[in-house]
DNA sequence: ATATTTTTTGACTATATGGTCAAGTATTGT
DNA sequence: ACAATACTTGACCATATAGTCAAAAAATAT
């Protein structure tokens, strides 16, 4: 894929007076209106389909939400499937980049904190882009599969052989690296997919930063000591 | 409402021969029938409900899984909303019975230990009805908020009480009450919400005996040690 | 036996929605 | 200036589906 520009550059936030200002490159205002568009209507498209599941979401309230013509968004994205396997695909992209954050060159304590910290910290920025991809798995990975076989695997088999090496080490306590994994997915999105859940039980508010910090050190201390290594 | 019989009577699983055996006693076949379909009912649409979602879900979708016309499951339950209403009042209800597993008579490792095993066997047993808990709080709980800021918030406070009583008695370590509970809800939930992940990279094969006993000893083995407390 | 109530079911309807299209507007290339 | 390309959009259509209904069958009551 040819990429002019990075899609976070919003230029169409200035407003132009015309023809007192120099046009834009060429090749940058092509590429840009396309790929604007298309970021807006992806941004939406996660909020609606976290919210209202594949079958719930319209294309019409998608429109809406992104603010264009239903007709608009059917130009960018043929179907409503193709415009959700491109929100899943970016779901998925990120997270593998946020999987790097387990680095192994470090000790357990260090890669396990800092990957647990990474998980926390996508929870709260990313809780769309989560409830999507548990609603996904949910209803048996149709779109993803592939990818849970190929990368998904890899990681974990990787991940997990560095797990068994520092426990042989004698870093850490004996466990199996596959529900320790689970432990630390399912723990740290849970504050996205259950986040209605949490601000309920916390009076209805939201977590403030405060909370959110405190929420991340009690997970990395239970887990931590859970597998016999000592949180700050 | 008047209970003539247990649900969980099934007498149609006998074959009756025509006029060959003794009627059943009235007022048991009138509720029978009723509670029997019902129950059918309930079944199929929450197996449908978790695998499509709310708005995926057809009422004959849920028929044909229920082996009946749809126009009975609409004889049954009005809309498909008071369907879904049952089925998630039904989950609520399930695990709010396992949440008296969580016994503060006993001692914290026991209570905690048999609240884990509890809702991990729960997870194992009742893994439509996760799911679609799931994605009723993802989708902001629209009929279930009642129930969250009542018998749910109550709990949650009356549990956090005394594990805060057993950190002040030195008998576990400090931590949140309300994240060690959000720990425990989303490992356990996992293994049922997110058991095609998980069947995924056991090879493709679900988890047999001797591998749910083994994830119940590591999920327990990490949260007891977590907080403090030495697993058996 | 007969009346009454409950259950069953195919056929039907109104509506919502994914997707199309053609005509128009704006942008870009020469 | 002009042609070509890219984008915009209201109107439209085909289809899927929640829910209805009436007529019949079965079960139950008297």
């Amino acid at each position: 894929m040819v990429k002019y520009c990075s899609d976070l550059t919003n230029r169409s936030s200035f407003i132009w007076k015309k023809h007192t200002l120099p046009p834009e490159p060429i090749a940058f205002r092509k590429i840009s209106k396309r790929s604007q568009n298309q970021t807006v209507i992806l941004k939406a498209a996660e909020k609606v389909f976290a919210e209202a599941g594949f079958a719930g979401a319209t294309t019409q309230l998608i429109a809406d939400v992104a603010g264009l013509p239903k007709a608009n968004v059917h130009y960018y994205f043929k179907t409503k499937e193709e415009l959700y396997r491109r929100v899943v695909y970016n779901i998925f992209d990120t997270w593998m980049e946020a999987a790097s954050a387990f680095d192994t060159a470090l000790g357990p304590k260090e890669a396990l904190s800092r990957y647990i910290d990474t998980k926390m910290e996508l929870a709260r920025s990313h809780p769309y882009g989560s409830k999507v991809w548990a609603a996904e798995i949910m209803h048996g990975a149709p779109i993803i599969q592939d990818y849970l076989e190929g990368q998904l695997l890899d990681w974990s088999k990787d991940r997990g052989q560095h797990i068994e090496r520092w426990i042989k080490n004698g870093e850490m306590d004996p466990i199996d690296p596959a529900h320790l994994l689970y432990l630390i997915w399912s723990t740290t999105q849970h504050y996205a997919d259950f986040g209605h859940q949490i601000e309920t039980l916390n009076g209805g508010q939201p977590y403030s930063d405060a909370q959110w910090k405190a929420a991340k050190r009690s997970v990395k201390t239970i887990i931590l000591k859970g597998v016999g290594l000592t949180p700050d």
